[in-house]
DNA sequence: CGTGGTTTTGATCATAATCAACGTCTGTGG
DNA sequence: CCACAGACGTTGATTATGATCAAAACCACG
């Protein structure tokens, strides 16, 4: 949901006081990586991010994409220390929201207070459903859920809810999944055979929503 | 980590105002259902509880076990109703921590405050942790991350470290690690016969915990 | 225009799922 | 206290899904 549509008139002013600072984050460029001091949240403004953990053997798992009006960066709240990396897919740019003068706000306003209980709340859920995903879906089910999921992000910040461009490689939409990305590719190619889709590079068109959602919800009534 | 390592006496005077109420939940009771009203977050005083979402098609996914000290509910933050269903694995007893509370006292108390961020910021991490297992394991490996884990976490509760009394069935540990309750139980029994854990029914021996770490972080040297 | 990263597609293989049978433990009521 | 029912767990045989390996096509970019 874009940020406009969660926050009082209060929250919004008081956001006025700290959104003093931007950054821009280029193509292929971290905005912060794992380990780093944590200082800030980070309000995408334009652009795509991903976020990522990698393990000492080097396994990568993307955590998540992030698109304008999308927080990045609660994962450094627990230690000081960001837990996984962000990286941008195109070039991007972000509101750094240092974390000490929000917890400051949130003091003054409840309103604030409460927007920031319900980001974090929010992404907790985000991340309940990915392990939905992640852990009890095949994989026709988890590339639909993914297309679908992206295509409501997108259209809840004005752009089309039936094309989307995808900022990021098949290899990435498959280590969000859990799956490789020859599967990635090969489902894509089985849905456009089914008529569901349209692909051209990363220009995704949905031919058949309902279609779609009937892949991994298959028998809505009963 | 238990709660009292990371409070300050700030915080513990505090929750001394709020923690009026408990609430004991039998074994396979529930705590709160999915769509259940939020009204507050239960920190697990005893016994051990499961967190689940399901869909409306029947499937579901173990989010988490909540053992003692552990707080349970944050699923509800963002929409008000509970996301998903906590349920008692045994009889158990929660503490009451009334959200609007929480947030009233957040505002007077800065210790306060703090500490809820901690713990809606290491609730996010645990999450990303469990996506790393959940998209980038092996059954093995993701058995074993689920033994070491919750040795650590039942041994920073002053328990053993090397003995557990998993309150689950394996379907449930399935459920939690995206694998299914054969897969559970024959890699239990290859972990015995490799000499790594003794499994008595749902009593297990970390025979050799080095071993078993090896599992899943194959060469920590490099 | 190459050149390198990305994507598609095919053939084969491995891991874990499924199906099935049996064994074991627990709790309950006779 | 024992017998029994039902839940839970183990093990085996077979199958299915997606991984892996490999090659070719495609595109983007310098």
């Amino acid at each position: 949901m874009p940020i406009a549509e969660q926050q009082s008139d209060d929250v919004l002013e008081h956001f006025g006081e700290i959104v003093d600072a931007r950054r821009k984050v280029k193509r292929k460029e971290p905005l912060f990586l794992n380990g780093d001091q944590f200082t800030a949240l980070y309000a995408v403004r334009t652009g795509v991010l991903k976020t990522q953990i990698t393990t000492s053997d080097g396994r990568a798992q993307v955590t998540g994409f992030q698109i304008a009006g999308d927080i990045v960066g609660f994962d450094g709240i627990a230690s000081q220390r960001h837990a996984c990396s962000a990286i941008a897919l195109e070039d991007s740019e972000v509101c750094l929201l240092p974390f000490d003068r929000l917890e400051q706000l949130s003091r003054k306003s409840p309103a604030v207070q409460h927007y920031i209980y319900q980001i974090l709340g929010r992404e907790i859920v985000r991340e309940h459903l990915a392990m939905l995903t992640l852990g009890s879906m095949l994989a026709e089910e988890r590339v639909a859920t993914f297309l679908i999921d992206l295509a409501e992000r997108l259209h809840a910040r004005g752009f089309s809810r039936f094309e989307l461009v995808l900022r990021m490689t098949r290899e990435e939409i498959g280590s969000y999944l859990g799956i490789k990305l020859e599967t990635v590719s090969r489902t894509l190619t089985k849905f456009v055979e089914e008529g569901l889709i349209n692909v051209r590079q990363r220009h995704i068109l949905i031919l058949d929503p309902a279609g779609l959602e009937r892949v991994y919800n298959p028998q809505a009534i009963r």
